[in-house]
DNA sequence: TATTATTTTTGGTCTTATCAAATTAACTTA
DNA sequence: TAAGTTAATTTGATAAGACCAAAAATAATA
């Protein structure tokens, strides 16, 4: 007897509203990006009072269902992947600023992409390989200019992000380089660092070209070992 | 000039008290597992009206910081990576019920935990093998108890995970046994099922304890197909 | 001292107002 | 008539006051 429908909901009120406006926001009623009805509307339509409909809309928001501006109409935001990551980001900088954990969220990320460029080298297909290809390319015309380097650089992780085919991975990507990007920013960057990490993503799509794990995985982890003793060099005090 | 500090605030009002009551929440002002202050208090303390201190709370709640219950005082809860990932179960919980939503996320688990048994094969310490026989020994003796064979099924995965010393993997792991948990609980479990998931796991350590890698990733691959396999074959109209 | 009754506090909700920014309607002008 | 300007209206943000029922605290009683 779940059937979490007309129940006399003895719950707090703004519970029944948050739970019927996301019903209709995932269900397409209200649509995507569409703004929400005027806050006076939604207190006519569900019989409650303006409280109630306000606190609702705050939980919509913060539930990343809604997206509010100050003295906007908040608009509806149908949730995807990455939206959900995109919501705990005001947590995540809470623990990144504790010890280590800048390190423990770079570690996680590196554990990952190792993994991913293994999957890369035994299943990538022919437009996979094609995508890395091109962001290669972007990425060493891209040398001289570090702020577009940064951009080429992550666009090429990015492609390994999508090879499994897993949307989940796409917005985990997201979330590492909206988390991590406010250390990588202030990090200075010269073209030889460029080089260099240019050189390692060739290194990677090499082994991947050449269908050996074991080999992109390797290039894979010294790439970002050695951006992370970089990025160590430039601040340590504040990681390890 | 980005300082985020007493500037005269222009926008919500309720931001600015969000952002007090968080920075008390990190620095241990407000210690955890404490209750709030009274909202009354709290409308004292910020010279605000109840409205705004009730819409800050709201967020600090969604955002995981405080957790508050209907009727009672809400209790600081200082965040962490289960937080994170525990606060995002709403609307996880939505992309689940759509097209391949249970499949994409149990795909990146199983991603995770090859890479996670490859991890271990190469690198479990003492102490890690201790544990994954200790783990694999309770999974064992519950088998013909299939709820108690679950927990210690959860419990053994939960080991790997904890191997990399790193706290990101065990909260992903509890994101992953609470969001597919609605799914396997559905699910009848058969002393013979136990059996085998039993037998998938004692190859896995065997694996790791040979220091196997690629034996090890395959038994864990051939360990989650299975079990995704036999899931589908339960409900596989709402998957794929 | 343990239990129970009685206040007091506190969270949940509603109502009514006010203000400033947004939006829209009305109006003027080229 | 199209474009630009201004006035009127809507709407989000916030405040203040009130009421209720459940908690928590306190007093009273066995």
């Amino acid at each position: 007897m779940l059937t979490p429908s007309a129940e006399p909901e003895k719950g707090r009120a703004a519970d029944s509203v948050v739970a019927e406006l996301e019903a209709r926001i995932v269900s397409g009623s209200l649509p995507d990006n569409s703004p929400l009805p005027a806050e006076r509307d939604l207190m006519a339509q569900f019989g409650a009072s303006r409280t109630v409909i306000r606190e609702a809309i705050s939980t919509l928001s913060n539930r990343g269902l809604i997206e509010s501006k100050p003295r906007f109409r908040p608009i509806v935001r149908k949730p995807d992947y990455e939206t959900v990551l995109h919501a705990t980001g005001n947590i995540v900088r809470h623990l990144l600023n504790e010890r280590g954990g800048v390190k423990n969220l770079y570690n996680s990320r590196a554990f990952i992409e190792r993994a991913l460029v293994r999957e890369a080298a035994t299943s990538a297909g022919k437009q996979d390989i094609a995508d890395l290809k091109a962001a290669l390319a972007d990425n060493r015309a891209a040398i001289p200019e570090s702020r577009a380097f940064y951009q080429t650089d992550v666009a090429f992780h990015g492609v390994l992000y999508r090879i499994p085919k897993n949307p989940i991975f796409p917005a985990i990507h997201a979330g590492y380089t909206s988390w991590l990007a406010p250390q990588w920013e202030r990090m200075l960057r010269a073209p030889e660092r460029n080089q260099m990490n240019y050189r390692a993503h060739e290194a990677i799509f090499t082994a991947i070209l050449e269908r050996d794990p074991v080999a992109a995985e390797e290039a894979m982890r010294y790439h970002l070992k050695a951006a992370w003793e970089y990025v160590r060099g430039t601040f340590d005090r504040e990681l390890t």
